[in-house]
DNA sequence: CGGTATCCACTTAGATACTG
DNA sequence: CAGTATCTAAGTGGATACCG
């Protein structure tokens, strides 16, 4: 079935970066289910704010929003929502005047922030090797 | 800083996921870079056909218009050609007639897949935990 | 077979203004 | 401070048709 072959090296290296064994046969009900889960997850955003609070710790809205750059405040306030409905993200509302509001990442967001640091590790020690991919790619276009 | 607590558990459960530690300090510049490429392959399809090429190792672009359910040939190809510019898929014309195509997961786009093993595993899972987070949700929103 | 090109409906997200 | 509401420009992605 895997016709590529690859070297032993990047097959060692590729371990590396797992913490435990990918589970061989999974239910392609759970399969989907999680695809649409992992899409869920996967935009610009949500990474982004799930690594900021696991490095912040807890958070208010303008310091996520101050520590989250680039992002609107609609954008903020939308993907906050849509990671406390998923268990992702606890919101804690004092109710003074002015308000304060706190986020934190969840058990749930906990978890999914360490499996997501793999990644990230991954992203910094590779970085350079996919902007020189892209400069090479680009030159070959002409 | 951090004033959420967590418990012993949580924090255990945490570290099963992480191959390895986090990096404390990371230059700020570094760091944009890596979320700017981050929120690019944090897009729906990249992580999925990530995945399937993972699984699958070399397939045709038919195969995997077939495998990846709900993708258009436009999206497909698209996210492909992306995919091979940042060096994380190598593609392989074979001239015949019908044409062929192969594809297959470069060292950068194994080590990836690699990386996101632990997030799939968290999914797989915690899937149920997110279902009953946003079940529970929306009852306390009437 | 494995694309590319065009059109278009729909979504998205930024800017702005307003509120408890 | 921490949102909500509205409008709008730009982007996205599906459908369709065509090509080497």
């Amino acid at each position: 079935m895997n016709e590529t072959r690859y070297s032993q090296a990047d097959l060692a290296k590729a371990e590396t970066y797992k913490a435990r064994d990918y589970p061989e046969n999974v239910d392609p009900d759970v399969e989907k289910l999680v695809r649409d889960m992992m899409s869920g997850f996967a935009d610009k955003w949500t990474v982004v704010i799930l690594d900021t609070l696991w490095d912040g710790g807890t958070l208010r809205f303008s310091e996520l929003a101050r520590q989250v750059t680039g992002i609107s405040q609609k954008m903020l306030t939308q993907t906050l929502k849509r990671m406390e409905r998923d268990g992702l993200v606890v919101r804690k509302l004092y109710p003074s005047v002015p308000p304060k509001v706190e986020y934190s990442l969840s058990s749930l967001g906990l978890t999914l922030g360490a499996a997501f640091c793999n990644v990230w590790i991954w992203a910094v020690e590779n970085h350079d090797a996919v902007a020189a991919a892209r400069n090479s790619f680009d030159d070959r276009q002409d």
